[in-house]
Parts: C-alpha cells; structure tokens; sequence
DNA sequence: CACGCGTTCGAACACGTGTTCATAATATAT
DNA sequence: ATATATTATGAACACGTGTTCGAACGCGTG
C-alpha cells in the first residue's frame, strides 16, 4: 500500500494525499475527511525510507554506550545499573518530542565503526554518547563532519576549530566535595577515597573534589589513602582491601561510585569490620541497588532524568532548528543520606 | 558523499561502485582496491534509507516493551528490572547478526500504535514484543496483516488462519511448581501465593504450577491464601499485609515476581517478623536485586538470555529466510537456593 | 588476426515519497 | 454575470541506491 493507490481508491491526486498526510493547508475538509477514511481502511504509512529520501529528516536518534568492561558473551550486570535508567529516560523523553532511539553498545567487541556508520548513512540524525572517554578524538571527527552529537560527562574542548556540540555533565567535583564534607561534618579525619579510571573525566574530577574537601579542612592527603578502582564491582574490592590492609587509622572511604562502593562493602565484610560502625563509607551515583543493600549506602545522587532531558532536547533542537554555537550544560547533585555513614563519637 | 560522487573520485562507473559496496563478482583486484581507498578516504557510507527503499530489506528489529506500571513523568524503576537485562542482551544478540535494535516503550500514554506504524512504515523489519498481554488482539492484527513478529511469554494460539509468528516462553507452570516444591520439601504446609496479574499468561501459569504443587503433595489449597499483587512492589507489599494479617498460620510465601517478594519483604519486616525464621519466602525471575537484598531471595531464574537469544535469532530466521510455519519454543528454568527460604524444624 | 572471456561502462528503470508549478475546475463574493 | 479566491490536478523532478543488460573494451591464446 503506497499513496499512489491510496491516491487511486480515494479518487484524488497522489500530490492531495501527500498534502493531507503532511499537515498541509488549500485541501478542503470533506476531500481531508474522506481522504483521511480511506488511509485508515487500508492501514496506509507513508514508507519511512521514502520518506527520508525524500528530504524530510529521520526522527530518529541513537544512544551510543561505552561500555569497557563489558564481555560480550555474558550479561552486563553491574554496567546495566547506569545503562538502565539512562537508556530508558531517553527513550522516554525522545518519545515526547516524537522521536525513535536507536541503542547501540560499545565495547572491545563492537568497535566506534558502527556508530559512524549509523551517523553518516543517516539512520539517526544525531546521537548522544555515554561514558565514551576512550573514543574522544573518534567523536570530535564526526563533530567535524558535521554530526549532530551531545557527549555526556565530558570536558568541555577548548578547539575553537572543532564544529557545533552539545555537552551535558553532572557536577562530579562538586559532588564529591560534598561526598568528602559529609564525612569530615562527622567526624571523620582518615578518609580515603577510592578513585574511578583515571582516564575518565568523572574519575578525574571526582578527584579533585575529594581533595578539594580534604584540603580546605586541613586534613592531609596522603597517597596510601588514594587507590585507583576502575569503576567496577570488583576493583572496589580489591581497592578497600589493598586500603584497609595498609593503613588501620581509616575510618571512612568515599567511593567514586556506588558500583565500586558495593564492592567495598563485601571486601569490609570479610574482614569483620562492621559498616557503619568500624567504616563508613560513602558512593556515588545512587543507583538503584544503593537503597536496596544492606547497609543502606550513603551516596550522591545525580539526576540522571535531569541531564538525559537536557540531552535529548538539546539534540533534537539542534537537528530541527540547528544552533547557534556550542552548548555547555551542567546539572547539579543532591547528598542522600542513608545507613552506610556515621558520625564519628 | 554518494556513489556518484565515489564513482567519478575513483573514475570508474556508479554500477561498479554498488558491486564493491555489495561484495558481488566481476571486479578485478586492483579496481576493487582503488575504488576500496577512494571510499575510505572519503569516508563514504552508502545512504540507509536509498538503500532500504531500492529493495534491500532494513536491518533492524524493534524491541517493544509493554510497562502498564508506568508512569511516563518518573523514571520506571521497578519495572526497569525486568526490561533492562532484556533489552541489552537483545541488543547484543542482534549486534552479533549485524542488526540494529530500535526500543519502543508502550504504555497507557504511549499507544500501541506507535509500535505498528514503526512496523507498518518499514522503519524495523520484524519486532520483538515483550509483556504485551493486553494488546494480544492487536498484535494478531499485524500478524494476519503480514507483519514479522516474535512475542515473548504468550500462550499458544489455537487460531489456525494467525499468520506465521514466533512465541518464545518460560517454562511459567514448572518453574512455580519448582518453587513451591521446594517450599513443601522445607517442610511447610501453610504456603501463600501472591500471584500475579491474572489476566497475564505468566501469572495464570505460576498460579497453576503453585497449585499442582499443593495438590500433589496432599495439601489444601484455600482462597484467603491466594492474592493477586499485579506484579507491582506494592502489590506485593499490600498482598503479603492482607495475607499475614489474616492468617496467622502461613509460614511461607511464594510470589509470582521478585519485585512483589521485596514488596511483601518489606511488609513482613514491618510487621515484626523475621525472615526466614518465621517466614520462608520465594520469589520468581531472579532480578539483580535478589542477591543484593538482604536477605538474599531464593527465586526462580529465567534465563533471559537464553530467551532473547532465540527470540532475536529465530526473528532474523523469519526476516532473511522466511519460515515454513509458525515457531513455539520454551526454555528451562532453575531454582536458586539462598537465605529468605529454611526449613522449618 | 580472430576469438573468447573477464571486466567495465552507461543507460535505464524501480523503489515511495516530498515538492513545486502551471493549469483547470469549482465555489464564493461582488 | 463577472471577478476572485479556493481547491485540486497531473506532470515533473529530486532523493541515493540496487539491479539489469547490451555494448564496448582489453587481454591473452590459438
């Protein structure tokens, strides 16, 4: 069923159709009607191909996760934790400006090529990247090809040359000041911190904002106290191992995310330290298994609903209306309070 | 850039171009190579939907979750459980046979016509649907209208003039009968059942495989121990205070959800009990939570990514090959023991 | 040289739509 | 009745590709 035939069984001209498919105005409302009946009978859609051919941009956007840790023959579980909730408001938010989302993972198996592919064969109009650190330069040549992207949690580029792009962060070195200034208003003096990859923006920053924090409250940071976890389940607990294996004084770690924040707990666990009591101990993202855990993890919240909202119409924006030069967003991030931290008496 | 233009670089005729680009026979070496390297340098990519409307089919599948629980203004958060592993192993899966995953969320803002324009317009060659028992009609509609279809956790259609489609299902009744066995063999004789939507096929089936259970062990199967918590934490939570409240010899609860088991959890613990010592408690899907939470839930797992690996393949199957006849396949479950089930003494 | 074969060309059509435009038919106002 | 505005037509072109086919080209071989 093309409108050629729809066109045919409504008596009109296929350029009428067209009209009325598009919103058009110089058709009457009985030719509309009748026309409108006649679609509805034989369950016509415009071809979307066609479509897009046709000149009229794709209402479709993609969702390019990195995610590195993932080994593609078993289930991401951890990673999903951030994936989810994202993916999931993108698509939500799409929806109401009436776009599609394409997702589409990264990892070591599925290379950068195919979200370069999507981009230049105009399957989507544009994309947002999560968690792409690894891919930068990558994702600065398709800018300079002129795609229409939003990078999310990334440094702001200081290359005049490169082209219109949108960037959307949380407030990592805020956050985690005030992750870090939780514990020292408790009481704490030996905090460590458990760092994400260093390669990583949010890793980085998150840094600085536990220093920040330690330095303005005259507090010394000493290298023993910094381990470096990657991000995952696993490297958190070997970090708070390595941490509490070393130095007995510590009475608190602040996490660079909740994700390596779980892992510490299990390692703390092992060695009989009682959370909160012994060790308190502070994430990062509040994702959902924070409130679930036992116990209850203390963590910074960022609104990823927020930020993806941003994200989204930022990019459909710039693909409907284009813009005028680059965006730079940054949405702030909210301590929740929960079991895992303790005022030290 | 197009073949045109890739032609004329590599000066040699558009046809030849489309040859190399769709690997066919009588091109020389050397031209091959050329033409190879004019195409990378250019970084051209044929046009998707040029090429989607000259003939070759799209190669991307539609994901289409029904949430009834959702409300489109919050981030789904319970719900995300179950969709979340789903759709990134369906993603994967696809990945691995060269297709891209459009994810469509229907719920009461968002109509189930969304997911048949996308169908319709040739936007996805097949889909994948997923939790749609209250659109079965309509999906049957695409089905007749010739639409590729796979649908997860639906009963058998007896409708022999349905078109050809693909079912893929849990073993829902012997993964219930498993559950409740296992209660029985801990020795309980007072077990509850909060059952899922009954107007669900999975819910209809593990009320079934509770049953069974009960009838074959001897035991009674009263009304006042069956409530219907609709797959929701909080229908878990109002079950389990309904049940407990008026019988106080229960002394084991299974629920059709893990996601109800921590509802109802959260209602026992209120009420003073503990478990598992005054109360076993087995829930259903293994969601990531299960493990995390305290105490860990015993539950049944359902292998998703067996499920979605013969759901993603079987499409494909159906999209390239086309299949002889319609597709009804099942796969095993398995019960996990952790703390929230004893034996009573 | 003649022949055959693999290679390449160039032109043509198809896919289904959007868009434009001169023209024609019809309705409305003067 | 005439002028004007509205509505509809049908043809034409564009979008970028796949596909097909007769013709031509270049090469080596007999």
């Amino acid at each position: 069923m093309n409108s050629k035939e729809i066109a045919k069984l409504a008596g009109v001209s296929r350029s009428t159709v067209s009209k009325i498919v598009n919103d058009y105005a110089n058709v009457s409302d009985k030719t509309r009607k009748e026309v409108i009946e006649v679609i509805k009978k034989y369950g016509y859609v415009p071809h979307a191909s066609a479509r897009n051919l046709a000149g009229k941009f794709n209402k479709m956007i993609g969702v390019f996760i990195t995610d590195v840790n993932h080994d593609s023959k078993k289930l991401r579980v951890i990673e999903s934790d951030y994936f989810s909730p994202f993916t999931t408001a993108a698509i939500d938010y799409a929806d109401e400006l009436g776009y599609n989302v394409l997702v589409l993972v990264i990892d070591k198996n599925r290379e950068f090529e195919k979200a370069r592919k999507l981009l230049y064969n105009k399957t989507v109009s544009g994309g947002i990247f999560i968690g792409a650190e690894n891919n930068v330069q990558e994702i600065f040549k398709l800018i300079k090809s002129g795609c229409k992207l939003v990078i999310i949690d990334q440094e702001k580029c200081k290359d005049k040359t490169l082209g219109k792009h949108i960037i959307v962060n949380s407030k990592n070195l805020e956050g985690a000041y005030n992750a870090t200034k939780h514990l020292i208003e408790y009481g704490h003096k030996n905090i460590a911190h458990i760092c994400g990859d260093m390669n990583k923006f949010s890793g980085l920053k998150r840094l600085e904002g536990y220093k920040k924090a330690m330095i303005e409250a005259g507090l010394p940071i000493e290298n023993e106290c910094i381990v470096e976890g990657d991000f995952t389940e696993n490297g958190g607990y070997e970090s708070a191992k390595k941490l509490l294996k070393n130095n007995k004084k510590i009475t608190a770690i602040f996490a660079s995310s909740d994700t390596m924040a779980i892992g510490a707990i299990k390692a703390i666990k092992e060695m009989g330290l009682v959370i909160p009591d012994n060790i308190s101990i502070v994430g990062y993202d509040d994702i959902k298994i924070a409130s679930y855990i036992s116990p209850s993890l203390t963590t910074i919240r960022v609104s990823i609903l927020n930020m993806v909202s941003i994200a989204v119409k930022s990019l459909v924006d710039f693909i409907e209306k284009d813009i005028k030069s680059s965006k730079y967003n940054t949405v702030p991030t909210e301590l929740i309070i929960r079991e895992s931290s303790k005022k030290i008496i």
